[in-house]
DNA sequence: GTAAACTATGGAGTATAGTCCAGAGTCAAG
DNA sequence: CTTGACTCTGGACTATACTCCATAGTTTAC
């Protein structure tokens, strides 16, 4: 799969690929290169990139994510610590949701006092 | 209260405050200047920052905030199209939410996945 | 065999959200 | 009446996450 395919499979540009990659998102285990110098990108590839979405549409920074992939994939950690890891990540999940929670609530309360004045002018 | 003091409260930089005002996310309804040019910051600021905070921690960008906050307080709106342009925010704050439930779930994952690798290794 | 469409690289430019600093004025305490 | 802590302004600087561009090589279709 050349670049231009899994930028579009993803919905991302190309550039953001190439950018991902000077970012150390994306490395050989995820492409390879053929005698042109063409990348060609594998399901990892695939995998990584969604992950990456994901993750920053979660609110989390690329940088977030590069260290979160580097804890997990290295033997630096033991398995219990890549577990700990994780689990503090949870709870920062758990904390952006509490703000969407807090935000909802306001905006519901500007909604019905609306509605409520709505009802009550002639 | 003064710059200093509201930016404690808030918990960001007087920098920060100076900034959302440049950016109009901050207006002479929110501090009137004493005679030395001193801003004097009222409860209503307080709200505004409280508000712009929930905002930011929810992953809306200070354009996105500026421009709702002005759909909301202008009369270019009708209280109906008001409404519903409140609405619209709520569903993009169910996408966030579904998007920190993804990642949540991928993670929950990875996390069980360990697990059973640790339980089953010698 | 050439034009269109693709790929590569390096580097410049953009938007967002601040942060820092210089130079100047203000105020409260001792 | 000076020292230290505060305020003001304008502008330069930073980090993040792209985005665009020039230049050059490659591949596909006709």
């Amino acid at each position: 799969m050349l670049i231009k395919e899994i930028a579009n499979r993803i919905g991302v540009s190309i550039d953001t690929i190439r950018f991902y990659e000077k970012q150390g998102l994306l490395d050989d285990t995820h492409f390879e290169r053929s005698a042109n110098r063409y990348r060609h990108y594998s399901e990892v590839a695939i995998q990584r990139l969604q992950l990456i979405k994901m993750g920053q549409e979660a609110g989390f920074t690329l940088n977030e994510m590069r260290q979160a992939i580097h804890a997990w994939e290295t033997d630096e950690l033991t398995p219990d610590e890549k577990i700990a890891y994780m689990c503090r990540k949870m709870e920062e999940i758990e904390q952006k949701r509490q703000a969407l929670d807090d935000i909802k609530d306001y905006l519901q309360c500007k909604i019905e006092a609306m509605r409520e004045q709505i009802m009550t002018t002639p």
